[in-house]
DNA sequence: TTCCGTAGTTCAGAAATTCGGAACTGTTGA
DNA sequence: TCAACAGTTCCGAATTTCTGAACTACGGAA
């Protein structure tokens, strides 16, 4: 298995962000992710919403969302944990990943401060 | 022809408005819709940026934002005038089309009284 | 009217992308 | 050493995108 590649912060596109998020099934795990805080692994996802998702295409999701710089994935054990890079996105995309969220009706509660 | 499609406000998708700017070409018409204030045509990006864009290309990407719900499309006799619905959409999404626009580096100067 | 030019759409086939089952890799625990 | 599990990679089928060529729509000139 080649390392997995993440981009510098610097280096995300705001392209690759909304071709990642225009896909609802991705943009609920991003959402599912955000909220969850701590890393969500791949097969806790078995069935998000009603439908199975196979696993290649659950690993597809996660290597679009970690090659557009959404998310962070980390080997650790025998598991791969994922987390959002939320603060480096709002950073240099302000409001863009809230406003996302918020579009979709999935923003966390946390995020809910204002 | 067929006459044009344009959902109602309440129709629109946010995962169609995120796969309608994941293209930059696609973002940079509407960037410059936007921008351009009243309705701009077709044959006016010839060429937007460096490339020369065909025009059944360009029929397309008029075609994805119309059907997305971004842009408002009018026969004006022999040309299609194109504005942004951005006022519309700015309330049924608030601050995705502003984060959206900022994210590329496009956001009009009107825009930007905060 | 008819014809011509301009603006844009539709069509069709080639190229590129996405999807997902099957096989594979890497890790842990027995 | 082996089995089980998490996730990745491979690859062919299905879908989508791209764009040149043909077409439609409208307006103006004669």
């Amino acid at each position: 298995m080649r390392p997995l590649f993440h981009p510098a912060i610097e280096d995300i596109q705001p392209e690759a962000i909304l071709y990642a998020l225009s896909d609802p099934e991705r943009a609920a795990i991003f959402a599912w992710l955000a909220g969850a805080g701590c890393g969500g692994t791949c097969s806790a996802l078995a069935d998000l919403g009603d439908r199975t998702i196979p696993k290649s295409s659950l690993s597809n999701h996660f290597k679009v969302l970690r090659e557009s710089g959404l998310i962070r994935s980390e080997r650790q054990g025998v598991e791969m944990r994922n987390q959002t890079r939320c603060a480096e996105l709002d950073e240099r995309f302000p409001g863009l990943i809230k406003a996302i969220l918020t579009a979709y009706g999935q923003l966390p509660e946390q995020w809910k401060v204002d």
